[in-house]
DNA sequence: TTAGGGTTAG
């Protein structure tokens, strides 16, 4: 790479004499130096005003040579601008926090680091930007030790008040899974803006709390100080999706149209993941369409919703598109390809496609996609050829417990006690998904009619304290969340109803062909996983029921022409139309838009 | 008067 540069610079400098005025140093020169390498669009015009530079004798100045550096890492050249650096006579924090923020972008946090490292035996002392600079290193690696101690050096030196140094804190804390310590530097905070905000929404939307993340999000919007920004949409949006809360997140659409965000191409993939999480890949799909020109993060956005819909060839088309549009896939989308594969039975296909991934596509397969084809060939009751794969691939730790959890699932699913005796062996070796382990086992063994064991694993599981927390799943109806635990209806207070439903619903499903997972064992007290999924698996028709008897259709569209909404409701009105069917669209506008004497007095969704 | 923070798919 040196050799490389070196030989850039002999040939620019034969480019530069057919016009060499800048031989010797004037500040004018340095002035035309730095606006050229400001503005440079390519590395030749980089090399050339280098060139120049070196030619007029400004190669020992400090500021001009910073400005080469970050030049360089503009067009990702980190080692050409960590020559530079070697070679300065003197260097300043930010010839330093450059050069840390070049290895940064280009994905090495870990050399930022050890630059850190050198500069500390140096006189120069790092700055705000060093700080952030560092800490958003520690976010990416997700190393919580390093980053409180880098935190611990930020009080001692004087920028723990300092905005953006807190909001990489809030960040690498949220990254690394401490959410309370992500808040206790939000709420240490004297000024916060938007980003600050972010980060803490961000946080919260990440670790599983969804529902922090909307009641902050609330909360930002009354203080009504800035609006919500794409990046702060892109995180509201993933809570609503993590949640599954339809509403919340038709609200959310509603406000990036108003605030004219929805051309972007984050938020619109945003939005495709939510409808898809949401129920409604329909929607996702009229979001997805309007994308004009989608790269491989909203395609396989698009692919995984379909697939986890059951629409199998619709993913599989999608995935033909961008490969006839030249839209490289990667390690997501081959999950996703083949998780639709799995969950529509088409084996040959997702076969083919899993041994076609390195040669073809050259994207190496890994733990993720082992688990997926062994899911797939586990449904379908191929489960010695899943256990082959299992055996004969290696995988690291968290691969390892997934993929053998999936080959216990299957193996109890198809009754193969031998399989499942094995993978739960290897799981509880493993020392991972322990009481998942015990508890499917014990299923497994129950399955096959062998009590016994069925019950000395449920003693074994009392005797050593293990326990499972019972799953739960959960449906959004109205704007009311409805939590389902398993094994567990007392709490409900529709629950004849509903089990009433369940009884119809899989009955109808029977008439359809279906032959169910579980059998006489689901209200054995000892299957409590068994009610478990019989509950998740019906949630999704539980809520397309519930629909039914409580969201009738034709809510009057009439009231909608009896108020005049502002232009920019009215646009939105539009807009949303286009995407989402009309009653719900009528529900969402009377319930957020704010109505007096029939005008629209809206200023704001929330 | 150069360097720094927050977003989307599994």
């Amino acid at each position: 790479m040196r050799q490389s540069l070196k030989s850039n610079l002999v040939i620019t400098h034969t480019v530069s004499r057919q016009h060499n005025s800048f031989f010797h140093y004037d500040s004018n020169a340095k002035t035309y130096f730095i606006e050229q390498l400001q503005t440079c669009k390519n590395l030749i015009s980089a090399t050339t005003t280098h060139s120049n530079v070196v030619k007029s004798g400004l190669s020992n100045d400090t500021f001009t040579t910073n400005h080469l550096i970050n030049c360089y890492i503009r067009f990702l050249k980190i080692n050409h601008a960590h020559k530079l650096f070697d070679e300065m006579p003197q260097r300043n924090v930010v010839s330093w926090t450059s050069l840390m923020a070049g290895y940064v972008t280009c994905g090495r946090p870990n050399t930022a680091l050890w630059l850190f490292h050198q500069m500390q035996g140096t006189l120069v002392l790092p700055n705000e930007f060093t700080f952030a600079t560092l800490i958003n290193a520690c976010s990416i690696l997700a190393s919580l030790d390093m980053g409180r101690r880098i935190h611990g050096r930020v009080e001692v030196m004087g920028f723990g008040s300092n905005r953006v140094v807190c909001s990489s804190l809030i960040d690498m804390y949220g990254k690394c899974n401490h959410v309370d310590e992500a808040r206790m530097v939000f709420d240490s905070m004297c000024v916060r803006n938007v980003v600050s905000w972010t980060s803490m929404i961000t946080t919260y939307a990440q670790n599983a709390q969804g529902h922090h993340a909307l009641q902050l999000f609330r909360e930002f919007t009354h203080l009504r100080m800035e609006k919500p920004n794409h990046f702060m949409l892109c995180s509201v949006i993933s809570a609503c999706a993590s949640l599954g809360s339809l509403g919340s997140g038709k609200v959310t659409h509603g406000m990036v149209i108003r605030l004219c965000h929805d051309a972007n191409d984050v938020v619109a993939t945003a939005l495709v993941d939510m409808y898809a999480k949401c129920g409604c890949v329909h929607y996702s799909d009229k979001v997805f369409r309007r994308i004009p020109n989608p790269s491989v993060i909203p395609y396989t956005s698009m692919i995984v919703g379909a697939a986890k819909y059951g629409l199998g060839t619709l993913s599989l088309q999608l995935f033909q598109e961008m490969i006839d549009r030249r839209i490289k896939p990667n390690d997501v989308t081959f999950v996703g390809v083949l998780h639709a594969c799995s969950h529509s039975g088409l084996i040959d296909k997702g076969l083919e496609l899993f041994n076609s991934m390195n040669g073809k596509y050259r994207v190496m397969p890994d733990s993720k996609h082992y688990t997926c084809v062994a899911d797939m060939l586990g449904r379908v009751g191929r489960v010695e050829e899943a256990y082959q794969l299992a055996k004969s691939v290696h995988v690291e730790r968290d691969g390892y417990s997934i993929l053998w959890g999936t080959l216990l699932s299957a193996s109890r699913l198809h009754g193969r006690v031998d399989i499942a005796f094995e993978a739960s062996r290897r799981l509880i070796e493993s020392n991972q998904q322990v009481a998942g382990a015990y508890v499917t086992l014990s299923n497994a063994y129950a399955l096959a009619g062998d009590w016994e064991n069925a019950h000395q694993l449920r003693s074994e599981m009392k005797h050593t304290g293990i326990c499972k927390e019972p799953g739960s799943s959960w449906i959004e109806i109205k704007n009311s969340t409805y939590v389902f635990h398993a094994g567990d209806v007392s709490k409900c207070s529709q629950a004849n109803e509903i089990l009433s439903l369940l009884k119809e619903l899989k009955h109808r499903m029977k008439e359809r062909g279906y032959v169910g997972r579980t059998t006489g064992l689901v209200f054995v007290d000892i299957e409590e996983e068994a009610k478990e999924e019989i509950v998740s698996l019906h949630s999704e028709k539980l809520a397309l029921a519930f629909g039914l008897i409580n969201m009738p259709k034709g809510v009057t569209i009439r009231v909608m022409k009896n108020l005049r909404m502002c232009r920019d409701c009215h646009e939105s009105f539009k807009l949303i139309s286009d995407i989402v069917e009309r009653d719900f669209v009528v529900r969402d506008v009377n319930r957020f838009h704010h109505f007096k004497n029939g005008l629209c007095t809206c200023g704001d969704f929330w």
